[in-house]
DNA sequence: GATGTAATATCGCTCAATGCTATGAAAATA
DNA sequence: TATTTTCATAGCATTGAGCGATATTACATC
């Protein structure tokens, strides 16, 4: 025999109240209308859930204990109702980002933080990945978000590109380097200076490629590649070896560990570091909200970006 | 915004069993009735349940979500259902007794201990009164069943009375007691001891002042009265006073207290020990459980006993 | 790819349950 | 006893659950 759940949650509120009209209050409901439950809910168990003839409805053993697993009950739909709220809001879910490894953990990781002491329900599954393999989980499902330097042109057929920052790359060294004590550097200034590569498929490492070129260099010599950020952070902090790296990851990582970017004009590439997604997919609400939080950051953090190479151009 | 539980153990199941229709078969229902179900849930809550496009039906992460809860709901709900079957075969729930002293104590109380042993969820509630008490107890409902002597001129209007046991007295003292030597027993071997008083209230109290009066002792000493059973016996086994107890009292210690009853025929009242309820109430099904439990073990004891009294006799 | 199979969604229908207001009955309180 | 409070019942409209029949869609297999 199955119990109506709704029954017990309505002879819980009761209980709780300690009489039918106002666990009917309570309710939202009429007092009839409980009153006609609790009736039915006699008649299928065949047995008294209030004592007899007592005006403020007091309930018998079975009532009090069936009402104690309406409480459960009542408790368990109320939180999932609260559950329902807060996804809606985007303030509970999973959300599985993609992104080009270098910007993902140079300046998208500490704005997943900020992010996550903000919406504290919100899972972030972050994965690595480039153009072809973000393309491919948006499209099946297995990524909600993308994070990465695109150009226009590049954009596939049934997706949107929001750009966040602009992508333009910089030779990057420590700080304290002897090339940042030049006034202007030449290609022979360059040249003694072993370079850390990105990854072989990187866009960054094409990048690298062009920015040699685009100084004239042909010829360098790599010393350290493989590394995720971190490794190319240490190796760079504790050598004299050069890197490209987009200027907004130079700029989050000075905190921290002390880098500089040589005031050096490299060909970078037209393209603009930005969100990728399904035209129309909307997904999980917490996905709007990440979107809406990360443009917020970026922005700031392009103004900062912008006010400081102007700071910088001045005294340079 | 309320979420119906009926849907949310819907959802418990499907996930659960990993498909829809798996689902609907778990739960007894047609595979269209629980798909309209979760439509109209997701309708309601405005958010996917399952991923869109997928066949062996996987939920969302919202919809696994409220799968746990939905899954303690349907828990609490099986909890129900357990609950009310065990209340209507009257395995469980809460009994509220009253007896007079002296027969709940030395009788009726080890007869519980037995029965709570096999019906280990049914809660027994003891007080003890005399046939006021009990009577206004029983009328009021704060009393499901009273124990007592009675003889049937005595029974209340609308009440039941269903006899247990033979209620008659003996004289009982310790095992070993010097008038337990005494083939026959005169008022002159008596006179000297003296006597233990059970409550003046008590119907006991009268019946030893007629059990004396009908072996022509008008006066007698008290030494000690006001006590429970359990200091009556104390004070009989450790001392050569006498009282007054129904023999069934008397039979039930024999294992724990060495008492005895004197081989002395004493007026006893026309009465019975008996159960009495009243008369068109059932009241929880615990109590027909417990009483037809009762009455087997009295007719087991009184069984003993007779056999018990027919060998005493013949060596007698 | 094409096709067959299994899983799910939709439709049309009936019936049970819920909702309300109005009102009656009974217990508690004065 | 009179009055108030509390619960039960009646009547009626609406919603949702239930079913079978059937359309649709994803997956598997060739």
């Amino acid at each position: 025999m199955k119990i109506d759940s709704e029954h017990l949650e309505i002879l819980a509120a009761i209980v709780e109240k300690g009489g039918l009209t106002e666990g009917a209050e309570a309710l939202g409901k009429s007092q009839p209308s409980v009153s006609r439950s609790m009736a039915l809910l006699e008649d299928r168990i065949g047995m008294p859930l209030f004592e007899p003839g007592r005006r403020p409805l007091r309930p018998t053993e079975l009532g009090a204990s069936l009402a104690r697993l309406g409480g459960r009950i009542r408790s368990a739909n109320q939180e999932a109702s609260l559950l329902v709220r807060r996804f809606r809001q985007g303030l509970a879910g999973r959300l599985r980002v993609g992104g080009s490894p270098i910007f993902m953990d140079g300046v998208v990781a500490s704005m997943v933080a900020e992010f996550q002491t903000r919406h504290a329900d919100v899972q972030i599954d972050q994965s690595y990945g480039y153009l072809d393999s973000l393309e491919t989980g948006l499209r099946n499902g297995g990524l909600d978000l993308a994070i990465l330097p695109l150009h226009p042109s590049q954009v596939p057929q049934d997706m949107e590109f929001a750009p966040l920052l602009s992508g333009n790359n910089v030779i990057a060294c420590r700080a304290g380097h002897p090339l940042t004590r030049a006034r202007a550097i030449t290609l022979a200034d360059i040249a003694p200076y072993a370079w850390i590569a990105p990854p072989q498929n990187s866009p960054l490492y094409r990048d690298l490629l062009r920015a040699l070129k685009s100084i004239g260099q042909e010829d360098f010599r790599v010393n350290f590649s493989g590394g995720m950020l971190a490794s190319i952070q240490s190796v760079l902090a504790g050598s004299d070896a050069l890197t490209v790296l987009p200027y907004s990851v130079v700029f989050m990582s000075r905190r921290t560990i002390p880098l500089e970017a040589l005031p050096l004009k490299i060909d970078h590439p037209d393209r603009q570091l930005g969100l990728l997604t399904v035209a129309d997919r909307q997904g999980p609400p917490a996905v709007a909200q990440f979107i809406s939080f990360l443009r917020a950051e970026c922005e700031r953090l392009q103004a900062r970006m912008d006010h400081d190479q102007q700071v910088t151009r001045r005294r340079g």
